[in-house]
DNA sequence: CACAATTATATTGCAATCAATTCATTTAAT
DNA sequence: ATTAAATGAATTGATTGCAATATAATTGTG
């Protein structure tokens, strides 16, 4: 019965890449609102938590490369709420800052998560596993 | 403690979204060897299942839109794997057929899960509750 | 010091994705 | 029967994403 594998419903890849796409897709009206587009919510997720690191760091933790970052962050300089600027002791790095209008984005986003929680309504035990066993994948995988 | 939502660390939609990006890339190399993208792999693994239908329908089953489909269906007719003609009934209907090339692109797919279930090394119980929730999402959010 | 290897970012090209719009066909309403 | 509404695909434009390559700066080795 090999063929039964190749099957949709029995793979566990497809659900998984098919709610992330539905679940970024419910963000899409909160995340107009304030203009950003869903990568660019999570990068100013981790700079309003760092406030400043390197473009390499950003990479890691959000899981993309310097092919993805490097338009996104000139966006988001553009719109002003981010600083890049090469780094003195070591000019390979570029550090991305936040800056006052960022800070004050946060402001803006700060009922972001609580309006999508209401809309997935999944109980905080599951929700709970199912974060530890995405993460538990996640470092599995870990390049 | 509002800021504490607004971290990476506290969203759940954040590793869905890393986790689903990089169990996908782990089926890069396999499906280089067939040359498939992922989309269009699940994409004849419907067909493989249903042999023939339109592509709202195959929109419907895989969460994807004619804007994505359109273009993809029209390289696999290119490769051969898959004919795509207006049905007689309706016209507006475009019925996607999968080939007899298409047929035997299965064998050469056959040891893909297993591939990538070996690098998952995830525990029988755990992939099924995984597996449940993201479906219980999946619905929940269905439009 | 010179040169090779490494590191960090940027660039390019291609595929995927979605939103919004357009086009053609079918169905429904009067 | 004519017109309006709906349905299904296709198209367009913007963003994302990755791979591969290029460029520039730094580090390590002799």
């Amino acid at each position: 019965m090999k063929e039964d594998m190749l099957r949709l419903e029995n793979q566990l890849c497809f659900p998984l890449y098919a709610c992330a796409k539905e679940v970024v897709k419910q963000y899409k009206p909160y995340l107009d609102e304030i203009d950003l587009t869903y990568t660019q919510y999570i990068t100013m997720m981790v700079l309003w938590d760092k406030k400043s690191l390197n473009v390499k760091t950003l990479g890691k933790c959000l899981y993309l490369d310097s092919g993805t970052l490097t338009p996104l962050l000139k966006k988001l300089e553009k719109q002003g709420y981010i600083k890049r600027e090469r780094s003195v002791e070591d000019e390979r790095n570029l550090i991305v800052t936040i800056t006052k209008k960022g800070e004050e984005l946060k402001e803006k986003a700060s009922d972001i998560p609580n309006k999508i929680g209401a809309c997935m309504k999944l109980p905080k035990e599951d929700a709970k596993v199912l974060y530890d066993t995405l993460y538990r994948i996640l470092n599995q995988i870990a390049d």
